[in-house]
DNA sequence: CTATCTGCAAAACATTTGCTGAGCA
DNA sequence: TGCTCAGCAAATGTTTTGCAGATAG
């Protein structure tokens, strides 16, 4: 994998921010330093930087997926109005071998845990 | 709201059915049964009935949404690979007062927890 | 040098919506 | 009979892809 400028940037501004930003955001802010660089190169490049274990994909909060600069697994919170993700400050503690124990034909290899809340900027809005 | 009889066979035949199926697979089951049905109709209803919580919209499991024609939370094995839905068969054991316990500026209202894994079809396969 | 990558534009795909006529209550 | 709903088609929003030229290593 090359490390050109364009992904070099993307992931960059991705492990500075701490929002969580969807593929278009992640567009608005590169072009402040990368004008020309085009939606389809910020798709590809997310996509082969999580595929590299560089970044996470998020694929649970709504319509658009969302992008963490920390690829190790943690606890989200999840805005079930908007889809904002922020992470929460301290981990569970679960017994993963409890969970994972169940009769299927699955081949089980993890379990996908997030909390689901309203953020304060949906709950001033809506109520 | 009307018991249609689109919406009415829309809702039969996910009851009936235990595999979790996309917009456009109850599309495709349903026109046996009404020809002329349209996939905006399909949509309308399962949005609408899964409003009423006579059904429920599963969010999770990849580009297309799935639906469950039981309402009420259970948990869910879905295959990371092709996206299918499977019910575990049994509850876990979990302490959801201890896990929305959280330092957080959301309002919590719930955990979302499915277990991932590759379903047999997919295992079969790809190795 | 050359395989990988970029920008651009078009395509693909799931889902939503506007409109007009149909049908449930 | 009135208000909700269906069918149709077009629009929307996100993500992917084909291609030709650019560039990292």
């Amino acid at each position: 994998m090359r490390l050109t400028k364009q992904r070099k940037i993307i992931l960059e501004r991705l492990k500075q921010s701490r929002s969580h930003p969807t593929a278009v955001q992640i567009y608005d802010e590169v072009r402040s330093e990368l004008p020309n660089i085009s939606l389809g190169t910020v798709y590809r490049n997310l996509d082969i930087l999580s595929k590299e274990g560089m970044i996470s994909k998020i694929e649970t909060c709504g319509d658009q997926k969302r992008f963490d600069g920390i690829p190790d697994p943690h606890l989200h919170i999840i805005c079930s109005r908007c889809g904002k993700v922020q992470d929460a400050p301290q981990e569970p503690d679960l017994d993963l071998d409890q969970l994972t124990r169940v009769e299927t034909d699955f081949l089980i290899t993890g379990v996908r845990l997030e909390l689901l809340g309203v953020c304060p900027d949906c709950n001033r809005e809506n109520n």
